[in-house]
DNA sequence: GCCTTTTTTCTACCCTATCTCAAATAGCTT
DNA sequence: AAGCTATTTGAGATAGGGTAGAAAAAAGGC
């Protein structure tokens, strides 16, 4: 199949490598500028979804609508506060095992996976019973 | 906690409970419109949100950025292509104890999980091998 | 029935992502 | 290296899901 890429895939590819986390498109284009390989807003997210679609690179969504973006790697899984926002990584994962009968019956090639628990962290949690709706904290997702 | 629910509330669940199946808030709009229970999308939006919080029902956010809402339920998980984005639904689950795990290490409670696979199903494997790109087809997610 | 609080509506707006199409680049052929 | 074609890129407009704010409407309490 095309392994070849295009010079501005080499570069988000490099880049992904290098952080080593999960990134939006938006904050590739900005990182990218800094470092002197900056192109179009139109052309990250071109060959992301380029990348994506050849399983060089894995998604998650969050509930805000955007993606984050990583090298598909071992498994990274996230236990999401749907009060505060916040996400915990997890190591430990079930479904590899799964992942291969899968494979086998739907005759699907399966490039990734994501898990994902949603609830209430202990924080949430707490300011709820107390004093109703401290309201959502500005954390950040891991 | 506060378990009364607002009206508009009370009819999307009701809804949801109905149409047994993941909707989009934008659906549920135009089908409450029809069913002589319209209210604004601002409502429904914002309705969706606090039962989401208090873990009445479950989100899946599709990768166009939108979310489909359904009563929180039993594992419904799903197989989606890369390459022409139908889904398929599985019934298998393998999380459900490293559910209990994650609960009592991280003191989180836990209202749902998602767990999705994604990669190449074999009709878009097969289209890849033959003639390159013979494009998205325009399937819905289930 | 009147006042306060909550809920709803309406509209304007934000933000992520996509489309369009012209310009630039890369890849071939000679 | 020059010329030609196909692919890639850039820039701005556009789409579309979702959100915010303030005023109107409805619900609850006395």
């Amino acid at each position: 199949m095309k392994t070849q890429h295009t010079r501005s895939q080499k570069r988000i590819l490099n880049f992904l490598q290098s952080v080593n986390r999960a990134i939006s498109a938006q904050d590739i284009y900005v990182e990218l500028r800094n470092q002197n390989q900056g192109m179009s807003l139109a052309t990250v997210y071109r060959a992301l979804e380029a990348l994506k679609r050849e399983g060089a690179l894995q998604v998650r969504m969050l509930s805000n609508g955007e993606s984050l973006y990583s090298c598909t790697q071992q498994d990274k899984h996230h236990l999401t506060c749907l009060e505060c926002g916040k996400s915990i990584s997890l190591d430990k994962c079930p479904v590899q095992e799964l992942e291969t009968q899968l494979h086998n019956s739907y005759k699907f090639k399966i490039y990734y996976h994501t898990l994902e628990f949603f609830g209430l962290c202990n924080i949430c949690q707490a300011a709820q019973v107390s004093g109703n709706s401290e309201d959502r904290l500005g954390l950040d997702p891991a």
